[in-house]
DNA sequence: CATGAAACACGCGGAAG
DNA sequence: CTTCCGCGTGTTTCATG
C-alpha cells in the first residue's frame, strides 16, 4: 500500500500547515520554514501527486446552515453474508443526510453520522428512509449534545 | 444564534462547490453559475465574514501517513457533576491522538474518534493516557474495519 | 458587473550542497 | 543527483468606480 515515498520533515511541516489552513500561500509557508517559495511549491505539487494531499475543502458552519442536530447511529444487520453487507453499504451511500459511515468490528456492524435540521426531520428520516433498508437488525440513535472537538486534522 | 442572514440560492451553490473543492477559482465558479467573477468574489468574502465558511483545509490520506487504525471509543463517566464533565473535556482536548469528541445524550457520555499507527500504539495510548483520566466509568473501543463514507460535506 | 494594479502561482535554467 | 534559488510569464485576487 505505501512504499514510504520519502516524506521528510519539511514535507510534514507543510502538511501540518495545510491541514490547518489551506489558504496559506507558498510565500507564507516559505517564510515559516525559512525557505523560498519554489521548493515549497514543488513539494506541495509532489504531495498532491503522491495523493498524500487528497483534496482541499471549505469547512462550513452547520448551525448557521440550519442543520444543528447531529446523530450517531449504530446499526447491526440481521444477516452478514457478503451480499447483504455490500447491499447495505450501497443503500447507505444514497442517503445524502449520512455524512460518515464506518463498517465496524464487533457486535455493532455500522456507525453512521447523520446531520439534521430538527428532531422531527430525524424522525421522518428514520421512518421513511433508514428503517426501510432491509436487513437492519438493531438501530440505536445517540444524539450529540455538544461538539467538544471536531477536527479534520491528523496528529502528524 | 442565526438571524438567517439572507443566504440565497446562489450562495448555497457556491457553498456546495467550495465544500467539495476549495481550490476552485472565482472564475471557474462564475462559469458554472453563469455569472462573472466579481459577484462570486464578493459573495465568498461575505460568506467568510458571516462565518458560514469557517476555514479552508487540506484533507490528507491517513493510510499514506501511516495512521491506518481508526477507533471509535465510547466513554461513560462515573460522576456527572458540572465540574467533572468540564474537567474531562479539558483533559481530552490535550490528547493529540483524539480527532473528534462529542458529548452525547443517553447512557454513553462521550464518543471519541482516535487515529493510530497500530493496535500496539492504541494499547499503549489507552494504558498510559486515556485510562489515566480520572472519573472514567466505562470505556468501550470499536475498531473501524472500513470507511464506507467519510465526508466533510453537509447536504445543503 | 467591469477595470486595473498588486500579489500570487507556476515553470525553468542555474547554483549549491 | 537531489534540493533550493531567482527570475519571467500568465492567472488570480482584490479595491475602486
Amino acid at each position: 500500500m505505501l512504499p514510504n515515498e520519502k516524506i521528510d520533515g519539511t514535507d510534514l511541516q507543510i502538511l501540518r500547515i495545510l491541514q490547518k489552513d489551506a489558504k496559506k500561500t507558498t510565500k507564507e509557508i516559505a517564510e515559516m520554514l525559512h525557505l523560498t517559495s519554489s521548493p515549497i511549491y514543488e513539494r506541495i505539487k509532489r504531495l498532491e501527486k503522491q495523493k498524500l494531499i487528497l483534496k482541499y475543502v471549505a469547512i462550513l458552519d452547520k448551525k448557521r446552515l440550519n442543520i444543528p442536530i447531529t446523530v450517531i447511529c449504530m446499526v447491526s444487520l440481521r444477516y452478514h453474508n457478503e451480499g447483504f453487507i455490500d447491499k447495505f453499504e450501497k443503500q447507505i451511500k444514497e442517503l445524502k443526510e449520512v455524512q460518515e459511515c464506518y463498517h465496524m468490528a464487533g457486535k455493532v456492524d455500522f456507525f453512521l453520522k447523520i446531520n439534521m435540521e430538527s428532531l422531527d426531520n430525524y424522525h421522518e428520516f428514520v421512518r421513511t428512509k433508514l428503517s426501510r433498508i432491509e436487513n437492519i437488525g438493531v438501530l440505536e440513535s445517540y444524539f450529540v449534545l455538544k461538539e467538544i472537538m471536531a477536527s479534520t486534522e491528523y496528529y502528524i
